[in-house]
DNA sequence: TAAAAATACTCCATAGGTATTTTAT
DNA sequence: ATAAAATACCTATGGAGTATTTTTA
C-alpha cells in the first residue's frame, strides 16, 4: 500500500548521477545505508531492479535509464513548483543561484551583488563560476536558477536576455605601447596566447582571427590574469574583454590597444528555463545586472 | 530544512479538487486533522497561503490555483513512473483501470474480461461505465489507463485507437415486422426513443436522422435497455447499436430491421495517454477488444 | 446552532544513524 | 587487500489517530 515518495526519487536521481551509493548518499547528506535501503525499497515497489549492482560501480539497467530520465523531469518540476510562491509578493526573497562564466564572473559579481543587496535586501545570492557549458547543464537539470554567459546559447529551453555589448582589447608587452595596432589576420602570425579548451572567450578570440582551430604551439593559460602576466614576462601578445582591463592590467607591465575592422565584441546576455515560475523576477534581475555591466568597474 | 513530499501534492490536490479539508481527507483514506496538518505544512513551508479557509467551502487563492495546475501535472508523472516497470518483462500484471462508454459496455465487458484472463492471468481489469466525457477527463488526470468510446475524440494528449466498426439498427413493435423499413429522412417524422442527454450514441442517432437537435417532446431513456422496453410497449421506435441487439431484444416484443442509404454506423476505439509507459501494453490490449467485439455475442 | 476546520495529545511506523559483515576486484 | 554495498540494530522524528475546542455562516 506504499507509494513513491519524492524522497526516493531525489535518493536515486543522485545515484544514477554518480554512479556509486556512497557519493550519493554524500551528495544527499545522508549515510549509505539510509540511501541503500530506500533504493532498495524503491526497486522492491516497482517489482523490478533499476540498478546493477557491482562492488566498483553501479551501471543503470534499462528500466533504470527510463526511470532516471523521467524522475529528472519530475525533480525539475517539483523545483519549479517550490519557487511559485517566490514569484509573488511585492519582494523577491530566498536563495537566488547565480552562474557566471569564468571570464565575466571577477569583473561584474562584486558589484553585481553589492547592487542586488541594495535592491533586494531580502535575497542571497549564491553564486558560481563555470564554463558555458556547465552552466547550461546545471540550468536545464535545476542546479541554477540563471545564468550569466556569453549569447547566443541556442537551448529551446532556455530564454535568452541580452544585457550588454562587450569589446576585446589587445594586451601587448609595455614596450610595444603606441605601436602600430595589428589587423585580424595579423594577429594570427603573431605569438597569441589563449585561455585553455573549454572558455568561450578563448573560441570567440580565435573566431576574430579567422582561425578555425587553435594553431600548433598555442600558449594557454587558465585565467585571464595568467595571461595578462605572461604577456608581461614578454611571452606574447593576448586578448581580453574590455571589462577585465582595469582590473588585470593594474600590476602588470603592458600595454592595452583597441582593435578595429572589425572592432571585436561579445554579447553577454543572462538566460533561464522558460518554464521557471520566477521568470518575471529574473527579468528585473538582468536589468540590474545590464546597469552593473556597462556602468564599468567605477559604478 | 524541510522540503517538499508527493504526500502534500497528493492532498492539496484532493483538497483543490474537493473544495472541503474532510471530503479530501475521506477521499485521501486520511483524517481530517491529519490532511489540515500537512496542508498547513506545505503553506508554512511556501511561505503563502494556497488556500481561503472559510467554515462553509475552501477556495483557493490564485497561488493555490497556479500550484494545483502543476502539481496535477506532477501527480500523473509520478503515476506513469510507477507504470514504468510494467511496462518490461514478459507477462502484463497489475490493475488495468477501463472505462467503457454505456452503450458498449454491458455488451463487451463480460467476454473481454474473459478473454484478458485468458491472455494476461495476472491482469486485474477495473471496469468502470461511463460518457465519453467524463472518461477522457479521467485519462487526462490519470484516474484511467484506458478507455473504450467512439470516435474519434480528438483530444491532443490521447492516442485513438480503432478497434471496430459497429451499425446502428432500427428497433420497432414486433407488430411492424416486416414492414417497409424507413430512410434517414423518414425517421424524423417518427416518434423516436432516445438516449438522455450526454451519451454519444444519442449524438449519433440523432446525426443520422439529420437532425441538428433533439425535438421538441422527445422522449427519453437513460439506457438501451429502456428504450427497447418502451417500443416494446408501443411507445415509438428507436435505434441501438448492432452488439445490443441479441441481449436488449430477447424479451422484448420488437423486430429489428436493417437501415441503408446510408448504412448508418459508428467507430469504436480505444484511447490512452501518449505519455502513458504501457502505451505498447495497451495496443496489445487493443486487439483482444477488436477481436473480442468483432466475435459478437457468441464469441 | 450546526457543520467544518483547528488544536491538543498520544502512539507507532519508519527514516536515518552507528557498527559490522559481506562481496567483488 | 581494499573499497564499496548490504545487513543488523537502535533511536528519534513526525505522520496519523482520537478527542476536543474554536470558528463562522
Amino acid at each position: 500500500m506504499k507509494s513513491l515518495t519524492l524522497k526516493q526519487l531525489r535518493y536515486f536521481e543522485a545515484l544514477a548521477r554518480t554512479g556509486q551509493f556512497g557519493r550519493a548518499a554524500e551528495d544527499c547528506a545522508i549515510t549509505q545505508p539510509a540511501l541503500s535501503m530506500q533504493i532498495k525499497e524503491l526497486e522492491s515497489q516497482l517489482g523490478a531492479p533499476l540498478v546493477e549492482r557491482s562492488a566498483r560501480r553501479v551501471r543503470l539497467t534499462t528500466l533504470g535509464q527510463q526511470f532516471a530520465a523521467r524522475a529528472r523531469d519530475i525533480l525539475r518540476a517539483v523545483y519549479e513548483l517550490g519557487d511559485l510562491a517566490r514569484a509573488d509578493g511585492d519582494q523577491f526573497s530566498g536563495p537566488l543561484r547565480i552562474g557566471v562564466i569564468p571570464t565575466v564572473a571577477p569583473y561584474l559579481l562584486p558589484r553585481l551583488i553589492q547592487a542586488l543587496g541594495r535592491q533586494f535586501p531580502a535575497l542571497d545570492p549564491q553564486p558560481r563560476e563555470t564554463v558555458t557549458q556547465r552552466l547550461i547543464e546545471d540550468l536545464l537539470e535545476s542546479r541554477l536558477d540563471i545564468a550569466i554567459v556569453a549569447l547566443p546559447v541556442s537551448e529551446p529551453a532556455l530564454h535568452e536576455e541580452p544585457l550588454f555589448e562587450e569589446e576585446f582589447v589587445l594586451v601587448r608587452p609595455a614596450s610595444e605601447e603606441g605601436a602600430m595596432v595589428p589587423s585580424a589576420d595579423h594577429l594570427k602570425e603573431m605569438r597569441l596566447l589563449l585561455l585553455e579548451e573549454g572558455h568561450c572567450f578563448r573560441d570567440q578570440a580565435l573566431s576574430f582571427c579567422n582561425l578555425p582551430q587553435a594553431p600548433r604551439g598555442l600558449m594557454e593559460g587558465s585565467s585571464l590574469s595568467t595571461l595578462v602576466q605572461m604577456v608581461g614576462a614578454g611571452i606574447g601578445v593576448t586578448l581580453i574583454p574590455e571589462m577585465a582591463v582595469e582590473l588585470e592590467t593594474r600590476n602588470a607591465v603592458v600595454s592595452v590597444a583597441r582593435l578595429s575592422r572589425p572592432r571585436p565584441s561579445r554579447t553577454i546576455g543572462m538566460v533561464w528555463r522558460r518554464s521557471n515560475p520566477l521568470a518575471n523576477r529574473f527579468a528585473q534581475i538582468a536589468q540590474i545586472v545590464s546597469d552593473t555591466g556597462r556602468a564599468g568597474p567605477r559604478g
